[in-house]
DNA sequence: GTCTATAAACAGATAGAC
DNA sequence: GTCTATCTGTTTATAGAC
């Protein structure tokens, strides 16, 4: 796109973009290495090697496999996966049809690449044993949930729901797909494609029962005895 | 030269018995430090230790960290929690109070032994790692499902419901608390026990608008379109 | 049955060659 | 900027003492 001065890859690439490349093949490299063997279990060697290189290129760029980990923790979570919401964004036309497709596509995109769900849970079990690192972790989630949050709020009509509906249903149903997603890859005959349509319509419908107050009434009212 | 066949316990234990009581505790032993290290990060030195023994006396009793692994993961999933049915199992007035009781006994429960949600994100992951392992750590979770399923069922009310269900449901409600249960640990203020409670009740009642049926009639009647 | 001592392999990280 | 060689600590597992 711009040119770095004024002759910016007279042969190939410059020694930063060059450097650059590597970085992000070691990443990617880190990603895959890391999903398969977990953090403890995956050595440096291995990591450089799965991305062409061998050590030296690897602590040429990073302190360390810590702090390669951890970089992979807080980049960017999804330019590399299609996000939770990019899915919901289809349209469908019945509501039974969305939920279906919708339930298709969650599985789609986990069984394409397998390797985020481990590697998820080993950005899970680190942060939880690493508490200075929660944080990152915490970050990484909320890009995730945000479009998802964003979407329902759309779904659900304004007024009619409280405020912050959407924000907790976010978290329901990025609980229930990322509970669903590892069963799956335990019991794949028990966590069908149709349960993750099923599981959504079930969640949609009893929130309209249940939170949903006819349109104008600003004070909800809690029937509730 | 010893008593053990008429005189079993003249002064404590058969070496029989103490050797059984050093392979629990190793194995106890084995679920916190595997639960806080993980099963590459934690050396056999340490489980001996924390166990308050030497690695002389794990290799007594186990193959080796692989097996002493395997052993945990095989073994009883629900002698050292309470399962899911058990915080079922409670009586509440009404739905409501049912729902919101429940959500705070999963938490007390996931709050309490802070060690299990980790463990069985190890468990996972050295599933999905090693094939081979998987239908072991498929009948553990069918262990923990399995009373969830027969309680869901006495639940909906037999001939209103399709008879594969309670399976289905059991299988969404089990992903539904997992997913939270590790939610929660990264995002306690958004994990609410409130939330637990009312994601049952949502689901719950849509479950009830989506699946029951006249009593007597047979062929459900899909009314979508 | 458990502990101590040790063997052999491997890890993360660094220094210097190119 | 990356590779090769190496240092240092730690790992699993075993052999023999008690």
């Amino acid at each position: 796109m711009s040119a770095e001065a004024e002759e910016p890859r007279r042969h190939r690439l410059t020694r930063a973009e060059a450097k650059a490349r590597t970085r992000e093949l070691l990443l990617e490299a880190a990603a895959r290495t890391f999903a398969r063997k977990g953090f403890a279990g995956a050595s440096v060697e291995e990591i450089a090697a799965e991305a062409g290189f061998t050590v030296g290129a690897l602590y040429s760029n990073f302190a360390g496999k810590e702090e390669l980990f951890l970089q992979l923790m807080s980049g960017r979570a999804r330019d590399r996966v299609s996000s939770t919401a990019e899915v919901l964004a289809g349209e469908y036309p019945t509501d039974r049809d969305r939920w279906t497709a919708l339930g298709q596509q969650m599985i789609d995109v986990a069984d394409k690449d397998m390797d985020i769900a481990p590697l998820q849970a080993e950005f899970w079990l680190y942060a939880v044993r690493h508490p200075e690192a929660m944080e990152t972790f915490r970050a990484q989630l909320g890009q995730r949930r945000a479009p998802l949050e964003r979407l329902i709020g759309e779904g659900l009509e304004r007024g009619r729901y409280p405020d912050d509906l959407p924000g907790r249903v976010a978290t329901v149903v990025s609980a229930l797909f990322q509970g669903m997603v590892r069963q799956r890859r335990i019991d794949p005959d028990n966590v069908s494609a149709e349960l993750y349509g099923d599981a959504l319509r079930w969640l949609f419908t009893g929130l309209e029962v249940c939170e949903s107050r006819p349109a104008g009434d600003e004070a909800a009212e809690a029937g509730d005895g």
